[in-house]
DNA sequence: CCACGGATTGGCT
DNA sequence: GCCAATCCGTGGA
């Protein structure tokens, strides 16, 4: 009776520890989003860590704006982007208030609501392997595979709309540490964090 | 006010 | 592997 829940929701605790630590153990763990009687969810497998004091490439490096005020809030806030015209991207607020730091969210393998995740990927059920291989990994395909937009900038990640869910922690050698991808510059800090050989990351 | 370019993706060579 | 699509936040004039 006394039984523990295995699947707690993090905490604000949590979220405002230090960058690279909260990225790290973010792996593994449950990202989960509700809305209605839609229920998505799925493991965190890819990650990348942006800090506006040392990093170029974050989006707070030149100051606080209207577009990343969030960022400079406490940790366990979601920081949402608009990018390239077309993609969304999710991004958890980690540290302690004033810091602007986060960690986005790369890939997830999926868990629940595939089918809905697949229709608003491609407008219709899964086709093959291929496609469920497609479906969340990349930052931009996890986002439109759960709906997450614009809308969702500043939800509290201690609430109940968009939440995650402690897990084990992983070993060191089951997270690969690489470089991050797609920005010009800070191009050398090793950064992103993804579960070795999991089939859901966006790339090698 | 206007110009620039991006923490991406998907389609084509 | 290469590149266009496509908005809008940001920064300079």
């Amino acid at each position: 009776m006394n039984q523990k829940l295995p699947y707690k929701k993090l905490s604000r605790k949590f979220y405002t520890r230090e960058l690279l630590t909260v990225a790290k153990e973010l792996l593994g763990k449950i990202m989960v989003k509700v809305e209605g009687k839609v229920k998505f969810s799925g493991i965190i497998v890819e990650v990348e860590a942006y800090d506006g004091s040392v990093d170029e490439a974050a989006h707070t490096f030149t100051g606080k704006t209207k577009r990343n005020e969030i960022m400079f809030g406490p940790g366990g806030f979601l920081y949402v982007y608009f990018t390239y015209g077309a993609h969304f991207c999710s991004n958890v607020v980690t540290g302690k208030n004033g810091q602007g730091t986060a960690v986005l969210i790369r890939a997830i393998e999926p868990i629940d609501g595939i089918i809905k995740m697949s229709n608003n990927r491609y407008g219709r059920n899964l086709l093959n392997d291929k496609e469920k291989y497609n479906l969340t990994s990349g930052p931009g395909k996890v986002c439109q595979a759960l709906s997450i937009s614009k809308k969702h900038y500043g939800v509290d990640l201690t609430g109940d709309k968009i939440f995650l869910l402690d897990q084990p922690k992983l070993t060191n050698g089951q997270i690969v540490v690489s470089k991050r991808i797609g920005i010009k510059k800070s191009v050398d800090l090793p950064w992103r964090f993804y579960i070795k050989d999991n089939p859901y990351i966006s790339r090698k």
